[in-house]
DNA sequence: TTCGTTATTGAACAGCATGTTCAAGAAGGA
DNA sequence: TCCTTCTTGAACATGCTGTTCAATAACGAA
């Protein structure tokens, strides 16, 4: 389980030349080349451990550890929501670089599916049929989440966790309360 | 305004070809060279036109007209909704194309500006006072609805224009009635 | 410390995409 | 018709990609 100390160090210094980079120069600028000046590695040794720029990035998802939380089935609807934020109010420099507009679109992406998965199981636990119709309700609800997260990110974090979760349960919880209580 | 005939079937076979070759390879993959072959235009005729690949998309955003709706203020709340996607459904290749996962990320981004800043007006017209948090709750119900139309493109148009309509509605309305009525 | 294993290095390479230039020719429209 | 404007194709410098290889260095287990 525990590599090589040299590639350890290797695919960490790859890693984070590339979060420091795209905060510099945005995702899309970034080249190979780049990576390897800034991290100081060999060209060959960087193809020997990512096939890719995208690959770096995608390597890169086990550190934002926030979207892995537990789903907290007990206690109030959607409670991963205002952890989850402060979470990545603590972790600003990796999550800007990697989830914001100047970031790879693709960590999005996979945030919202797993957003979505998350928030669907929430539902039909507590009693939600599940249906296409439902399927899209949690789209809705996935997409405003990641929404809000994505604009916070690009304004430099201002406003406050709590603002966000309470701005999200303002728009989301009475509908998605409405379709739980009329079953 | 209206240009040289010579201009005028440049720039759209030009167009033309970013749209088939997105549906083809995905956007990021289109190259320019691509693109001059398909539209069938010598490398410098291009350059001439576009500065960029990029250039060639955004200059197809006014060919995605339901974006520049007016927002009929009267009636019922979010009536732009049906609407919308109604006419989407009717350019799903063009839609396709330029807002599913496969198209280039910059559409969506804009076009979720643009519906942000109609949301707002709605709300603010309707009585809802200005405020940051307002603005956070807008940006879930864009967020949502965008999230909505992304998913129903990247599937293929599975489910009908009113099916996501309502989806769209069962999620937001309550919460967003629920802030209005409260003033 | 020794020693076999494994990782890193740097350079070189072919392939391809970009964006610019230019003179010659074709098409437009008044 | 005739002047203007657009298009063409080719050539070019530049930069990035992904691969290869033999030499060297670092590792970690015994």
């Amino acid at each position: 389980m525990t590599m090589d100390r040299r590639v350890r160090r290797t695919r960490q210094a790859v890693q984070r030349a590339l979060v420091d980079l795209t905060l510099e120069k945005g995702y899309e600028a970034v080249t190979v080349t780049d990576l390897i000046n800034r991290a100081d590695v060999g060209r060959s040794t960087f193809y020997a451990h990512f096939t890719d720029k995208q690959d770096v990035l995608l390597s890169n998802i086990a550190e934002i550890d926030f979207l892995h939380r537990p789903p907290s089935t007990s206690g109030e609807l959607f409670a991963f929501s205002l952890p989850m934020l402060e979470h990545a109010a603590e972790q600003q420099r990796l999550v800007k670089a990697l989830l914001g507009r100047r970031g790879g679109g693709v960590l999005v992406a996979r945030g919202e599916q797993m957003l979505a998965t998350m928030i669907r199981d929430e539902l039909t636990t507590r009693g939600a049929p599940a249906s296409p119709s439902l399927d899209l309700v949690v789209i809705c609800v996935a997409g405003a989440f990641m929404a809000l997260l994505r604009q916070w990110v690009d304004g430099d974090f201002t406003a406050t966790p709590t603002d966000l979760d309470t701005a999200f349960r303002t728009a989301v919880i009475p509908g998605v309360a409405a379709l739980l209580g009329g079953q």
